[in-house]
DNA sequence: CATGAATGAGAATTCATTCAT
DNA sequence: TATGAATGAATTCTCATTCAT
């Protein structure tokens, strides 16, 4: 069944942005050439020309197309019913380190170019928001302890994030255990 | 008073990495040419391979010279005598976040290059030791609650590491608060 | 009224000529690239090939089939009868002159390609020798004085080519008038 | 003798220059590789970055440093004397056509290269006006017939201009002589 | 007839590095 | 010690051309 010209076209920009996904996190955006990018997709530089304006073009791409802010915020504002807090709280965590190791290339990427590290922030402060209504409502409902809740967000977000990005795993349930123990 | 040839060279050399230092952190190290470097230090190229092999030699010369671990390990070694773990605490997480503050340009350089990243990854590992060997010694003491030391010295570290490396400012006592909250 | 196949294929190749006559003019030869003459055209790169070898075919068959030779040729070889020989040669350069002025676009292509410019030297080679035999049959009729009609001849149509080539214009009866002044 | 750091520099722009004036009356200024560039002056592509920011401003430094408007100028404001006008304008008019014959290649450049067309009408319009006044003496001191000198003076220039630009050779006593018979 | 994906060669330019002075 | 001319390799990007569809 041969591919249609749009479907190939398709087909083709995605694998050029798996490609550089791959590339990029292996030597830097600044260290991998054109070259480096064209055969990593077995193809010539010339052809990545008629997907993308520049290299630059095809890194804003990349970090636009592949970005996992629409994956992360379906994971924070999800409906987490009756659950308990401590077990909504790992489970999400753990959530987000799955996504951060998944996602390790294009973590990578995010560190290693500074006209992206504005798009971490952004993330960060996505996250730190969403994890920090989800206590505040816990802590309304007295389940969890009253405590500053920005504070608590930003570090069970920061932690996981920094120890991701530096290829260090976390233990989420000691995090959580360790701003809010166990009662008892 | 005319330097001496050695004062000179030494002087030099320490000209050439403050500038390069200032440089890498405004272009990162790719971005950065041997030009660049040498203008900043308002010098000639070819004067840096004098007192440098390569590029790549000035990099680790930086990161060897300049690294703020011996700085880090002065500080989270200090005697605290009998004063509050929670001030201590608060001192030393402030201390910390300055000193990152301080050498930002450093930390750029860090984060900017890959090869780099290790270094940074071991500046935690032996902060958290440090940190956690003294949580320890107050929880043996009974003036902390016991609980996981090396995440919490993690945490701690975590927190005020990433938001610095993104700019963001940490409140440090809240921070510190949130983990050891004042009695009664 | 469908166009016949034959039809359709004449009038795609007039099409691509013109297109290309106007984007070469512009931009010059070289600067012209193929991508800029199918869009001109409205039309794909590909197709150029299905209708000339190469760019530099498109060329020569532009130079060939738009060449205003056979019309200078036309307009110097009418019967002038019996009119006088100045207004004869004032509307001969007036001729001249709008000839070139309505392919100032081909000139310019003249002008613009090493490659072409033996084409110019050729049409004025033809233009002197037309216009010199004119001149010396109007010598012979005793109407001009005696004088030396291949100089003249060359002189009349340079200073025409010269400043249409520059874009400024040409008072062809002063010019008439400097060579062959009325007399009394 | 061995040259110093500035002589050596100066003679190698010169070289440059003098290696590009040729290339690109050979090849075209768009036609010319600045690899030819380089090879022509056997030095690497590199080295010609050193001396002029662009293959641009390398084509503005020749047309600016080895324009002829200057020599032009002096050829026609020299002082003529009492010399007989007829022989005053052959002359000079044998010297503009050596001046464009000794700098055939840049006159090449200018014709083939659009942004210098400008230049090419400057030099004509400048030695207009100056044959343009000697005419006017001359007429004036009874010398020369009454006869519109604006007029004159652009043919002869263009004359001489338009054949040496094909590379014809124009005979100058010829065109002096149709202008201005000898009397008698 | 017409498209547009793909190629390969080559363009201009930059850069780390060397070395004679 | 310091300079800066020179190199050669690599980089990003463009372009004429081909060909399967």
């Amino acid at each position: 069944m041969a591919r249609t010209r749009k479907e190939q076209a398709e087909w083709r920009r995605e694998q050029l942005l798996d490609a550089a996904l791959t590339v990029f996190a292996a030597k830097g955006v600044d260290g991998a050439s054109v070259k480096d990018l064209a055969a990593a997709a077995a193809v010539t530089p010339g052809l990545l020309y008629r997907y993308f304006d520049s290299k630059e073009a095809l890194v804003q791409a990349l970090l636009a197309e592949r970005g996992f802010l629409p994956r992360l915020r379906e994971l924070l504002t999800a409906d987490h019913g009756a659950r308990p807090a401590r077990q909504v709280l790992t489970e999400l965590l753990e959530a987000f380190d799955r996504l951060l190791a998944d996602n390790a290339d294009l973590v990578a990427v995010f560190f290693g170019t500074t006209r992206a590290r504005a798009g971490l922030a952004e993330l960060m402060a996505e996250g730190q928001g969403l994890v920090g209504g989800f206590l505040t409502a816990r802590v309304a409902a007295g389940e969890l302890r009253p405590h500053d809740v920005a504070t608590a967000a930003k570090t069970l977000l920061s932690v996981v994030a920094v120890n991701r990005g530096m290829g260090i795993p976390v233990d989420v349930v000691r995090l959580v255990d360790l701003l809010f123990p166990e009662e008892g």
